[in-house]
DNA sequence: CCTACCGATCGGTAGG
DNA sequence: CCTACCGATCGGTAGG
């Protein structure tokens, strides 16, 4: 098959980028974990830095799929597009931690790089995102004093972080029924929809859903 | 004077690893900053590890000499200690971003390591400031359905990495009459003001200030 | 705190 | 995709 061993490559890297950064990822390492010389993966990308650059932009790719599901969230209102949104960040990064932490080390080892690609690849949903809470405002389910950009990074930054630190951050509490990861991600969705919402409109909304026979999960 | 060449390769030590990380700094560019050779560096730190660790105990041992103002915030009371504790916590991260990008750097290099260093050096305080939440839920001031311990990680996080990433993350969108910090941080204690008080109270709190003189900043 | 030096490993290339 | 090889740099040591 075409392409088998450079796929090989590209999630090798990925995982040992995540794991050990650039810096500490030597692409001996990257051979030995597909299997093949060295060279080999000097064929399939041209330096080090090419390699890099394609693990992230396979990520920024993947990235490019959720997307559209959080633009379709536009049918829905109120709680349900949050919901929507939130399911599809959270998944995303729960889906493969490694996407978060190689995110956050890129984020620390080239930052004027990662501003560009950010400015390209992440702005246009975050302003789609602002727009949706700039539309609850208007309508009064959304409290006013929220500021929608930097709300939305500091939603994305908990959800980020927390995953890229899963489980070191663990053993900081102890959990109850519930797992330590179940119970970060329980309050960070609470979290996010008490800072965003005016009073009463979740219970509202919750009261609203028993009647109905408790559709909402 | 003793220890001054010490000193200062702790201090370009502890640059040097936040901007490009353990395995991107070399001790010779740590020698280099400094303005001495190589096995110098190696006299006052026996490995590279060991400058590592030092720089790690030095910025922890920093955090503790802010943790007692965080006890004392114990004679406030809701509100007030809110502030008081979230102040400490962003103050102490936007003096030296540094001390966010090293913890962070850290977390992502050294999980298990980590694992037991939090548990010693901030679990103790996290477990304080859960205290004084479940206490504001006994009195009626907190909302019952936070989570105390997942609650302060999440702003933690939120302070450790909005620090960690500036500028980084600024451009992803315009500021108002505010520079993308400011506005970044004040986002950040609404989010979590709004998230943790009770439908009201933070509302009937500004009211008494305003009648008392505007006494709050 | 310095000079001199060590073996190991780094990213990358030539040539097949 | 491999063998063989390159100069540069790595962390660390001996000895003063």
């Amino acid at each position: 098959m075409v392409g088998q061993v450079r796929d090989q490559v590209l999630h090798e890297a990925t995982r040992l980028l995540a794991r050990h950064g650039f810096e500490g990822t030597s692409l001996q390492a990257v051979a030995d974990a597909v299997g093949v010389k060295k060279p080999s993966v000097l064929y399939h990308f041209k330096s080090k830095e090419d390699l890099r650059q394609a693990v992230l932009d396979s990520l920024l790719s993947r990235w490019s799929e959720v997307v559209p599901r959080l633009l379709m969230a536009s049918t829905r209102t109120g709680l349900a597009k949050f919901e929507a949104v939130i399911g599809e960040l959270v998944g995303f990064f729960a889906d493969d931690p490694d996407r978060a932490r190689i995110l956050v080390r890129e984020l620390l080892d080239r930052p004027e790089q990662m501003q560009e690609i950010l400015q390209r690849q992440v702005r246009p949903w975050v302003e789609v995102v602002a727009e949706y809470i700039r539309e609850g405002q208007r309508t009064g389910t959304v409290r006013p004093d929220v500021d929608p950009e930097p709300y939305v990074l500091h939603v994305v930054s908990m959800a980020l972080f927390s995953l890229a630190t899963t489980p070191a951050a663990s053993p900081l509490f102890e959990g109850g029924g519930r797992g330590p990861v179940e119970r970060t991600v329980g309050e960070l969705v609470r979290l996010a929809k008490a800072a965003l919402f005016v009073d009463g409109y979740v219970r509202h909304q919750d009261d609203k859903r028993a009647r109905q026979g408790g559709a909402g999960r």
